[in-house]
RNA sequence: GCCCCCGUAGCUCAAUGGAUAGAGCAGGACCCUUCUAAGGUCAAGAUGUAGGUUCGAUUCCUACCGGGGGCACCA
């Protein structure tokens, strides 16, 4: 990665190399003179000429020059011979361009959607749902062996609700689903009904959607019941028990997490007998640390925030690492129709669901419209506008340049394979340009990975599009002129590439003609 | 009352403490006898308010004003 390289030039463990987006100001940047003479004293414009001549000094053809700017910037210009040199690296690579080391191949899991089987899975979870799987493509690139969970509560109060909605004996759920359950369901005990009909929305409803409609693979479907008939939720309240974290009061049992950082203490047995959820979790929590995750993703919507404290107390209660499980925690999104909100509600039958979503704009257009904003913004939500929006949307653009791109690949008369082709005429400002985002995937990747900020990645690949469109305007790719074709021919065989990559990782599709 | 999140252009969203705050949509002016005009070019337009920390703040801290969510022997 070039941000290593240009590091190692200077030799500084703890400088910080960062892109810069305005040309003026270089390729690279580095603060480290600032930061250095913030600590050491001195003059750090004086410091940033000295580290840049340490930079010249090397003599690596990566540097086209370096500036001290500023109030002690040191700008590097990548040179356009290195440029060139990456887009042959690009094609040396081909689909494997954009992978990068830094999981170490630590396994890691991310457990997302985990919605309650009853009922179908609506814009919330589209959420969660696609950011989950976004952020475990870019993991695996990043070198993490991933797994991804979808934990059914299969078991417990909502099982019952739903199973007494069926028989009758009281309303909880709405919609027309219901209905159509009430006639499959013979039997009036609301358990048996309640788990009968939660295996069945399991399987075709919210099964069909997550593979069909969202285009996700879960790797494990984990019941909750399965829990209770392993016997794993008794033994993790015992191992609580026996560490000194249980106590009775009031005919209930419970779990000091007050003492481990939670505000007050949590109900694992209700006076009735009946367990909690939180105690099935324990025993959750518990069993995919002793799976031998290194490291734990646990994507929630904000109603759940209040549980995060909980959880890190059962971890840390259980003798686990609490700072080995990340917390996502996505923004509810609020339904809006005629400029006004709509109050969603499962109860209600108030929702939009994600099959209504995709079947109006198309799956391309919905994981876009997720993966755009950042999990912690709260989004306005209206179908109409989403729908209207959908023929000039951002993924059409993307797309459409990707099909420019095989457009003009088939036209084109490649040079016989093993023909040396020479870049160096690939001079025009656009080309350069080109290139320095194509090469940026692979930063994009460590740094995904690494702050699991997947909005970055459609960011990114706006940008790699737009300039790939103006490479387009500016270069006829094609023409009299067979050598320059050829290097052209090769860029845009790399940009192909690199762009391929990237909606890979997105989960969008590439279509070659549109 | 306490806790979490958000407030950026007319609208929907970006921006590891950096330099001139970026896009898309809507609106204005241009560019197709040329590889896909679902494209390109130009102009216009924004950090809720008041302080603080810093060489430097959309970003961190405090208060306030708006909005959302959470504070169960529910999940």
């Amino acid at each position: 990665m070039i941000r290593d390289q240009i590091k190692q030039l200077i030799n500084i463990p703890e400088a910080q190399i960062t892109r810069v987006e305005n040309g003026r100001f270089g390729d690279y940047s580095t603060n480290i003179a600032l930061k250095s003479a913030k600590v050491q004293g001195g003059n750090p414009l004086e410091a940033a000429e000295e580290i840049k001549g340490k930079i010249l000094s090397a003599g690596s053809d990566l540097i086209e020059k370096v500036e001290v700017a500023g109030p002690g910037f040191i700008n590097i210009f990548i040179s356009p011979k290195f440029l060139r040199y990456q887009v042959k690296e690009i094609m040396i690579l081909g689909e494997k361009y954009g992978f990068v080391d830094s999981g170490k191949g630590k396994k890691i899991q991310i457990e997302f959607i985990s919605a309650n089987p009853t009922g179908p899975l609506t814009l919330g979870n589209g959420r969660g749902g696609f950011l989950g799987d976004v952020l475990a493509n870019v993991l695996a690139r990043a070198n993490w062996k991933v797994e991804r969970e979808y934990y059914v509560n299969d078991s417990g109060e909502q099982v019952r609700k739903l199973g007494k909605t069926l028989t009758g004996e009281e309303i909880f759920y709405k919609g027309d689903y219901i209905e159509d359950l009430r006639k499959r369901i013979e039997t009036k005990d609301f358990q048996q009904a309640g788990e009968k009909a939660a295996g069945i929305v399991l399987s075709e409803m919210i099964k069909p959607t997550i593979h069909g409609q969202m285009k996700i693979d879960f790797d494990n479907w984990f019941s909750e019941k399965s829990l209770y008939e392993s016997g794993e939720v008794e033994q993790a309240i015992d191992l609580l028990n026996k560490k000194g974290f249980v106590c009775e009061k009031e005919n209930a049992w419970w779990f000091k997490s007050s003492e481990l950082g939670d505000e007050k203490d949590r109900v694992l047995i209700k006076a009735d007998g009946q367990k909690t959820y939180l105690a099935s979790d324990i025993a959750y929590l518990k069993n995919k640390f002793d799976r031998g995750f290194d490291r734990l993703v646990m994507i929630w919507g904000a109603d759940h925030h209040g549980y995060i404290n909980r959880i890190k107390a059962a971890a840390k209660a259980l003798g686990y690492d609490e700072n080995k499980i990340d917390f996502i925690i996505v923004q509810l999104a609020r339904l809006i129709e005629d400029g006004k909100e709509v109050k969603m509600s499962k109860r209600a039958g108030v929702y939009v669901t994600l099959d209504e979503l995709i079947e109006e704009v198309g799956a391309d257009v919905a994981r876009f419209f997720f993966l755009t904003r950042s999990p912690e913004t709260h989004l306005n939500f209206d179908l109409k506008l989403a729908k209207e929006q959908s023929e000039k949307n951002p993924v059409y653009y993307i797309q459409y340049a990707f099909a420019r791109i095989s457009s003009i690949l088939k036209k084109a008369v490649l040079a016989p394979m093993g023909t040396e082709v020479d870049l160096s005429v690939l001079n025009h400002s656009s080309e350069l340009a080109l290139i320095k985002y194509l090469i940026r995937l692979p930063e994009m990747v460590e740094d995904s990975a690494r702050d699991l900020q997947v909005q970055r990645l459609t960011q990114y690949s706006l940008d790699l599009v737009r300039s790939f469109h103006k490479f387009y305007e500016d270069c006829r790719v094609i023409s009299e002129d067979e050598k320059l074709s050829q290097a052209r021919l090769e860029l845009v065989q790399a940009t192909k590439t690199v762009l391929k990559n990237t909606l890979d990782i997105l989960g969008i599709g590439a279509p070659e003609k549109m």
